[in-house]
DNA sequence: TTGAAAGCGCTAACAG
DNA sequence: CTGTTAGCGCTTTCAA
């Protein structure tokens, strides 16, 4: 059997409530050599306290949930470094689960194993919830946010990057280097952010007062592979001058492809990624891609669920992160 | 306030222990006709288990803790999927929390946050813990291992590579090939695991029958810049027709700089990765590498921990991932 | 400066 | 088939 506050209060000789006040800190108004005491008997007997049993009774958790959908994001990574440090400062520790992307049965147990545990908050990382969870999430009255996904139910807050902007100053940087035809590989349309993210394009082309074609644009799932099939859909001969790769690794897919195809990049094509992660620096050419702010939103999340006021949806800011994947058309 | 078992009891007019039996699957020698009451009314009023309630009472929890170390090291999401494949079809949770590396009161800390939250287990990711820690989780008496690193004190158990011959087998891949004089890069020299390594490369050329020399090894703490660095050193003009990297990102970090050099990868010069991650297939040309087996780490280490079977240290297999970055010198 | 006592929400004997 | 009762380990009034 672990060692309890009541062993400690036996062999110190004072009560529970004693040793309980004195462990969490409040000495104020204690002998200080009681408190030494305690202490000292505290550690020398190996106690370690029961978070359950004190998390019953105040009815509060010092726990942060972070949901993560298990499809290959690798920007993840730098979302939940961002949490960590904000967490961290404040105590709290964090409980990653994962669950499917779009798969709400495995959702629904990942959210449910959360809130049976009455989490302090919940941050839901690149997951598209449906209308039971939507309303499991809220019966709950725990604080939550979506991260690096907008969504379009308007009352469920988020924090992401403007995905109409992202696809609007991708093809428009290109746009301005002079380029004409450009590709978009990798996009999830049907989703929110993938129509969003495509709405930005046409946008750019339209205000530039320049056709786009159906048949350049190549929807997947964000992945590798997805722009390596892109490419290979438009092969080596294609009219295209440059390509915008949904995610940083639907890029690289796009970008290897090519050069497997025995193009050049950028002389011949221009590869252009969108997430900035640290993937971008071990391929070559370097990726230029639009930079999110990650571990931004990871920070921000944290600090809007625990400072109690009103949660509501933001975007992150962009920019570019400078590589050698993109020119001036040749 | 949160519904209660209580609650669901007064307005079901059956008493908690018959709430909290039917709700916990003991539906055995009940009327169905009570059992299907209960059940709807605990929807109805949107009654969500307190968990904190439950394992306080049972003296259990159904929570895994993984403790990551912080560094950038690319593999550990393989093993979290191992660990959470398993952890899913046992029904239970995991929790993870980072904690430095070597840093000894951050790990401390952590472990410290786990064992109060009386976890089932803890798996610790490439962590190398101190006296203190390792007292602290013996002290725990819950169950745990540690993966992806081999540990020098052979009371502590772990689940890794046998780091001495992939030390050895990677040396001996390349001399097989006709390779003689072969670099070592960005292994953490001074660590249990970075001295196995080097220990199985020497073995390698002593039994070839060929000598090795100091300025071959570079050392580091396996990351992508300390391959850059040791290429950056040896030059173009090495005498090096092979180089093993320490992890595939310091293996990577070689091939960019060999490449950025004017260099030809592999036809100038081999480069060899340890780890095998997915990175692998991302650079061009693709990275030969050892493969070692992160994601049957996670599996098996959850294994060892839920069942009641003695805990003690293994190894898992590795082979090589087929690339092209390596071939025969020239 | 300290203690007694109540109770958080749940489970599990033991009783009927 | 169902209820009564006790208690997990901790915190926190209230009282001294």
């Amino acid at each position: 059997m672990r060692v309890t506050i009541k062993d400690i209060a036996e062999t110190a000789k004072v009560s529970p409530s004693t040793v309980s006040r004195i462990l969490t800190g409040q000495t104020d108004n204690y002998a200080s050599k009681t408190v030494k005491r305690v202490c000292r008997i505290a550690v020398q007997m190996g106690y370690q306290k029961n978070t359950a049993a004190a998390e019953l009774v105040t009815q509060k958790s010092n726990v942060l949930a972070v949901i993560v959908s298990e499809t290959k994001t690798n920007f993840s990574e730098e979302i939940i470094q961002g949490i960590h440090s904000v967490a961290l400062t404040n105590r709290l520790s964090v409980m990653i689960v994962y669950a499917g992307e779009s798969d709400q049965a495995l959702q629904h147990q990942a959210i449910k194993t959360v809130i049976e545990r009455g989490v302090r908050g919940i941050l839901l990382l690149a997951i598209v919830p449906g209308e039971e969870n939507t309303r499991l999430l809220r019966s709950s009255h725990i604080p939550f946010i979506f991260l690096a996904t907008a969504l379009d139910k308007k009352d469920l807050p988020f924090i992401s990057s403007n995905d109409f902007d992202i696809g609007y100053q991708a093809a428009d940087y290109l746009l301005k280097l002079g380029h004409v035809k450009i590709g978009f590989a990798g996009l999830n349309l049907g989703t929110y952010v993938g129509d969003l993210r495509l709405r930005g394009y046409q946008r750019a082309f339209q205000k530039a007062g320049l056709d786009w074609r159906k048949e350049w644009i190549q929807s997947g799932r964000w992945t590798y592979q997805d722009g390596v099939n892109a490419m290979k859909g438009w092969g080596r001969a294609t009219e295209l001058t440059a390509i915008i790769g949904a995610s940083d690794l639907a890029a690289i897919g796009v970008m290897n492809t090519a050069l497997d195809l025995g193009m050049t990049v950028p002389d011949q094509l221009s590869v252009l990624g969108i997430d900035g992660t640290s993937l971008c620096h071990i391929v070559r050419p370097e990726l230029t891609a639009i930079r999110q702010a990650f571990y931004e939103m990871g920070r921000r999340g944290v600090q809007i669920l625990i400072n109690h006021t009103s949660i509501k949806s933001t975007f992150t800011s962009f920019d570019i992160l400078p590589g050698s994947s993109v020119t001036a058309p040749q």
